[in-house]
RNA sequence: GGAGAGAUGGCCGAGUUGGUCUAAGGCGCACGCCUGGAAAGUGUGUAAUCGCCAAAAGCGGUUCAUGGGUUCGAAUCCCAUUCUCUCCGCCA
């Protein structure tokens, strides 16, 4: 959510830049910036009147002291018609609050200004690529078919237990998944992230807090009976471990990661694009977050993209690095990288992580803030990125790796799987 | 799931015969004094948020789990909800 004052301040450059992510704002500002003059005329009034109440009230309770009844009962009559009124407004009161807000959050986040214009992920702009790309056997197959031929993950049984979307892995590529779990955790801990097992349902605050709700709950599993969310990633509950939290400015960087299984609907994907581990229902995902001083989050960002870059380098992956145009970004986010990486046998680009900044866009919602040094508070940034999203990795790893032999493990990998090879 | 107790500021904790209560006291924290330096001691300060104002100052509103109610007036009384704790039941 943007800061009204923002909005208010300057709405000619807010509607400029957000036409930056395709997205026509005016109308939307012009009825918020009415809105909140009303909000403010009536609060006036209000706070005016319960003013008069309140003195009134005293006024009585010194004359019954006094023992000056009549008096008093005198002036109870006075304070009815202001009673009245005072319902009235607070009426209209909570009513315009509720519809600014309604408002203001259908307001997406305002796009960095370096971030280029654009529609499709054909717009956007690639600033790093690594790696050579593998060259493989004329009979090399994708992920699904390697899957099957040694015996590792069986979607058909999925489909039997849950349904579409729902694989399951088993022997060494289970063990795989458990391997790459334990290697993303470590080199987090080890860049100075903290870890968190946070909680797999969350309510609907925390949705909200991050920006699932309310314009993406069609995405999340819902369980209506005790009115929780499944976690699409482990970002919502760990960055709502700071709602409603005013942090030290020593604080920072707060930095944490956490391993959780992400749970996502995909409403309305389709097509090759998920064929295989493209895209899941359920899967696993070390994710990092940080919270950031202001000044400092475009720094935090970058950090963030160094970091995982260093972790497909060890694990051998040819990737690229894209900044996405304004037209492919989230929502939500301010500034995002995807890191790409090279599936050989699919000749295509897999996303594996997006590393993004909210700047203050969900600590406002949160009121996540922080005592500068001046004493005043302020909204944090907030930043997480994949370190990294299992699914893709492990299609990538076994589609770049296999030979006739097998398919052989990153040596990175090797003491955490304890096999080198996939045969 | 059943029975009971409870929810006050960063934390602990007083206040529940309704009246100047944002709320005693303590701890913590910040700044000073003391000290060669520190500890101890000591002094001062220490919630958030909204509105009025160009801004500061100042003034006003709101907030004692949440929502509603009674009343001229509610931390204090009533109702509902949520959560926590204890006991019982169930249980990895």
């Amino acid at each position: 959510m943007l800061v009204l004052q923002t909005i208010r301040e300057n709405p000619e450059e807010i509607i400029r830049r957000l036409a930056i992510k395709n997205f026509d704002a005016r109308e939307l500002i012009f009825t918020i910036i009415a809105l909140d003059d009303k909000r403010k005329e009536t609060q006036k009034m209000l706070d005016d009147n319960l003013a008069q109440s309140n003195s009134l009230a005293r006024e009585i309770g010194n004359l019954f002291k006094a023992g000056k009844t009549e008096e008093g009962n005198l002036l109870k009559e006075k304070t009815s018609e202001l009673k009245e009124l005072a319902k009235e407004l607070s009426v209209t009161f909570e009513a315009t609050k509720k519809e600014l807000e309604e408002v203001l959050v259908k307001v997406p986040n305002l796009p960095h200004p370096s971030i280029p214009p654009g529609t499709t992920p054909e717009d956007n702009e690639i600033v790093q690529q690594e790696g050579d790309f593998p060259v493989l056997a004329d009979d090399a197959v994708p992920h699904w078919d390697l899957a099957a031929k040694y015996n590792l993950i069986d979607f058909a049984l999925g489909n039997k237990i849950s349904g579409a979307g729902f694989p399951v892995y088993k022997g060494k590529v289970a063990r795989l998944q458990r391997a790459l779990i334990n290697f993303f955790l470590d080199q987090a801990i080890q860049a100075g992230y903290e870890e968190i097992q946070p909680p797999y349902l969350v309510n609907a605050a925390s949705g909200y807090g991050t920006g699932q709700l309310p314009d993406k709950d069609g995405q999340m599993y819902y369980a209506p009976v005790d009115d929780l969310y499944l976690i699409p990633t482990a970002e919502v509950p760990v960055t709502n471990l700071y709602r409603d939290v005013i942090l030290k400015e020593s604080d920072f960087p707060v930095k944490n990661v956490a391993y959780s299984s992400c749970f996502r609907r995909e409403a309305g994907s389709y097509g090759k694009d998920v064929r295989g581990l493209n895209r899941l229902h359920q899967f696993d995902k070390v994710e990092v977050v940080q919270l950031a001083h202001p000044d400092k989050s475009y720094e935090v960002l970058e950090e963030m993209r160094l970091y995982v870059s260093g972790l497909l380098r060890m694990l051998e992956l040819p990737f690229r690095v894209v900044k996405l145009c304004g037209g492919d970004m989230s929502f939500t986010s301010a500034m995002t990288y995807d890191m790409e990486v090279w599936s050989a046998a699919q000749k295509r680009w897999l996303e594996v992580s997006s590393i993004s900044n909210f700047e203050s866009f969900q600590s406002n919602r949160m009121k996540l803030r922080f005592k500068d040094d001046t004493g005043k508070t302020q909204l944090a940034h907030t930043l997480n990125g994949s370190a990294l999203a299992l699914p893709r990795i492990v299609a990538a790893l076994l589609e770049n790796n296999q030979t006739a032999a097998g398919i052989k493990m990153p040596a990175a990998l090797v003491k955490y799987t304890g096999f080198e090879m996939i045969d």
